[in-house]
DNA sequence: ATAAAAACCATAGAATTTATATGGTTTTTC
DNA sequence: GAAAAACCATATAAATTCTATGGTTTTTAT
């Protein structure tokens, strides 16, 4: 019977565990499924990078919180996502999130545009086995709270700049207006601009910082 | 028994009639459904209205081509779907499309924002029932080619101004270049510039416009 | 094959938009 | 209630985008 190989990163053992003994356990139409596991970022690059040169894995499941070596740069989910698309082109990629965060949503799409995006809190037997399914045969599989994030974001054309998305995040992360200069390559009375332009967008004229903050997590910027 | 109230409008009465026999059929978890059917935009929107006055549609199952009267503005289900939504703002609408095309599907999102969209060739008797359950619950829902449209569009922050949609779409059903003038608040040139951009920001540079065409289709703009 | 049409390109200058510098007023925070 | 931050306004500078114009190259139709 043929193989469905898969890779599970994540830092906790007991998730890629329970992955591994509910998908290895399901009876799937014509294959069986091989899982291993992963625990870091290097640990995931080395098993990506090293199946890549033989047979490459047909599916890669991808926390987005991934723990970091003390030293070294942070790296994310994301990152090792970038990673995987590049060395192994042929592997799906499944990001398997903590959050419904519409501002991670947003970014991972655009920058790996993963086969699969599941929402932890949404996973179970049934839809793990939808997931391998459906990724394998017709791209993509979303849960239904990754659903939300994405229609919210479809139901709207605005398009911010890079300086306005920092700006939004700067914000959300509580950084204050005058303190974005170090961050953003805008004067204050720039970012000042910007940030009264992205009220008026949003709708909340000569209202504060909160409302705006409000009203992009409401429009699924952060 | 709860009774959940649909509208189903297509101009075909086969396949509304098909949508009533399978969903009142149906053996749904707390609840009976009862179709009405509407075979144009007036008889839609005259039924719409009404129950709106009273008790409103729970879901609204609308074709998005609706043959029109040889006399009157031409109207879609794209515009039934915005009345819709401005008279009968707690029903669930969903679009019933031929087409998983993606320039259809971008501006559904942004004009309507549905809670579902099904491609025809994809509706079955389990899909509908499937889709009823969502849309009532935790919308959305999509079919399987809804979502590689949507993904499409997710996967990448470009975002065309008016003039650079209404280019691409002038292009796509062949109008040529010096008569966008006519419909394009532009100047020929200004055209053309534009045109050279979108050629850049596609990775066409250079090339004609058979390449764009194919490149916007490719990236869901048209 | 060739003439006509359309597409394509380049540039100077006008118009528009966006940024900065500066200095002030209002609101928050402690 | 004083200090900090946010907010606002305006003149000027910088950058972007448009138009007008005139040309070259490619496509289309006969």
């Amino acid at each position: 019977m043929k193989k469905v190989r898969i890779l599970a990163v994540d830092d906790h053992e007991m998730t890629t565990l329970g992955y591994k003994f509910i998908l290895e356990d399901s009876d799937f139409e014509g294959f069986k499924v091989q899982m291993d596991t992963a625990k870091s970022y290097e640990e995931a690059t080395k098993r990506i990078e090293e199946a890549a040169k033989g047979i490459p894995y047909d599916i890669l499941l991808l926390d987005i919180q991934l723990s970091n070596p003390t030293d070294g740069p942070a790296k994310t989910g994301e990152d090792l996502g970038v990673f995987a698309r590049k060395v192994s082109p042929d592997s799906k990629i499944v990001f398997m999130s903590s959050f419904s965060d519409n501002y991670r949503i947003n970014s991972i799409m655009q920058a790996v545009d993963p086969e699969g995006y599941m929402v932890k809190t949404e996973i179970d037997q049934k839809s793990l086995q939808a997931m391998v399914n459906t990724v394998l045969n017709s791209p993509p599989y979303y849960t239904q709270k990754a659903l939300v994030a994405i229609r919210k974001k479809m139901a709207q054309d605005i398009s911010l700049d890079e300086n306005d998305k920092k700006i939004l995040y700067h914000l959300s992360i509580g950084t204050k207006t005058k303190d974005m200069v170090k961050f953003i390559s805008l004067s204050l009375p720039g970012i000042e601009n910007r940030k009264r332009q992205l009220k008026s967008l949003f709708g909340v004229e000569k209202q504060n910082d909160q409302a705006l903050i409000t009203a992009s997590r409401n429009r699924g910027f952060i």
